[in-house]
DNA sequence: CTTCTCACA
DNA sequence: TGTGAGTA
């Protein structure tokens, strides 16, 4: 099959055809004589591929590596590309959200002003530049990919950052209180150990983290449960998606304006009346404990849901570990 | 109809 | 990440 056949059945042109092979991505046979491309089954096989890829707006290295790997190791490297793309749409949908509302903030003070507010845009500006480099901060420092395999030790190991670990995941499930059927969602899930526990109460659970091995290994342990890549900053999901929003030993590694950001986050795919639980290492105020600690400040974190309308609920396990239980109301405006 | 290259956004 | 023009 000529190139113009094959472009024709594809729905591109020809010389985005030879494009894709310039950069590696194809490579059809030439005819003998004139040097023509001729396209076999498997070259449009290939070539749908990289179009339907391209339609998920993966880069053209991308698709490289991806139908290298397809090749290789079947279907499930593929997957991983796609859900990594997923993430990374996800992310900057969050941004152009952003921008937008910046936009919209600058369109109302240039409404309001009569001369041009120079400072105060430049200053809108900045914030949301600041927010914007917030986001996209998140470093892996502590190589979960490594850590995956001997997670499930560590925790059971009970002690250190990991003492009452399985007490925590149990009180979470205890306050959350789920119902049959109801969608709940896992961030940082690691190896799926709390997200696990709402299975058994025949909810549909959801588990985000960013590495790659924790979710295969949390796949292998709970096949029912949907693994997505991503993390705190930019969930990839849509807004109140889940009747509630749980976490455990994941939230202090965010540092304290990702961890602002993060709270949107969770709020943001939360449905109306449902219910966040947070289990983790926190500071408790009353001791005064917190400049020597890193850790989220656990009245910060249960001021930031009461300014929201949350009824919030505060527990202590340990010297550190804390639980913080929200419920978000109904109609946040009703009664005014 | 096809090839390739150079330039352009 | 493609496209358009010009060539053979």
């Amino acid at each position: 099959m000529n190139i113009k056949e094959a472009a024709d059945k594809l729905g591109i042109t020809p010389r985005t055809i030879r494009f894709y092979e310039k950069k590696g991505l194809l490579s059809p046979a030439k005819q003998q004589n004139n040097l023509y491309r001729s396209f076999s089954e498997q070259d449009l096989w290939r070539l749908q591929t990289i179009v339907a890829l391209r339609e998920a707006h993966l880069s053209l290295s991308d698709i490289k590596q991806a139908l290298e790997k397809l090749e290789r190791n079947g279907v499930e490297e593929l997957r991983y590309y796609l859900e990594m793309q997923r993430s990374a749409l996800m992310s900057e949908w969050l941004q152009l959200k952003q921008a937008v509302e910046t936009t919209d903030r600058m369109i109302e003070l240039v409404q309001r002003e009569r001369t041009l507010p120079l400072e105060h845009l430049f200053g809108l500006a900045n914030a949301s530049k600041q927010l914007r480099e917030q986001r996209a901060g998140w470093k892996d420092r502590w190589d979960f990919n490594r850590l995956a395999p001997t997670h499930d030790e560590r925790v059971a190991a009970n002690e250190g950052d990991y003492a009452d670990y399985e007490d925590a995941l149990e009180r979470v499930v205890r306050l959350i209180r789920p119902q049959q059927n109801e969608r709940g969602l896992d961030i940082g899930t690691g190896t799926g150990n709390l997200a696990g526990k709402f299975l058994t109460a025949s909810c549909h659970m959801s588990a985000v983290d960013q590495s790659r091995e924790m979710l295969r290994l949390c796949r292998e342990k709970h096949p029912e449960i949907e693994t997505r890549l991503g993390n705190f900053l930019a969930l990839p999901f849509l807004r109140e998606q889940f009747d509630f929003v749980v976490t455990s030993f994941a939230f202090h590694h965010l540092t304290g304006n990702q961890q602002q950001l993060a709270l949107e986050e969770m709020d943001r795919v939360l449905k109306p009346g449902g219910r966040i639980a947070i289990a983790d290492l926190m500071a408790s105020a009353e001791e005064g404990d917190r400049p020597t600690s890193s850790y989220p400040e656990a009245r910060t974190l249960s001021h930031w849901f009461e300014n929201r309308n949350y009824f919030v609920q505060l527990c202590r396990l340990n010297e550190r570990l804390h639980i913080l239980y929200a419920d978000k109301k109904e109609h946040p405006y009703a009664g005014s």
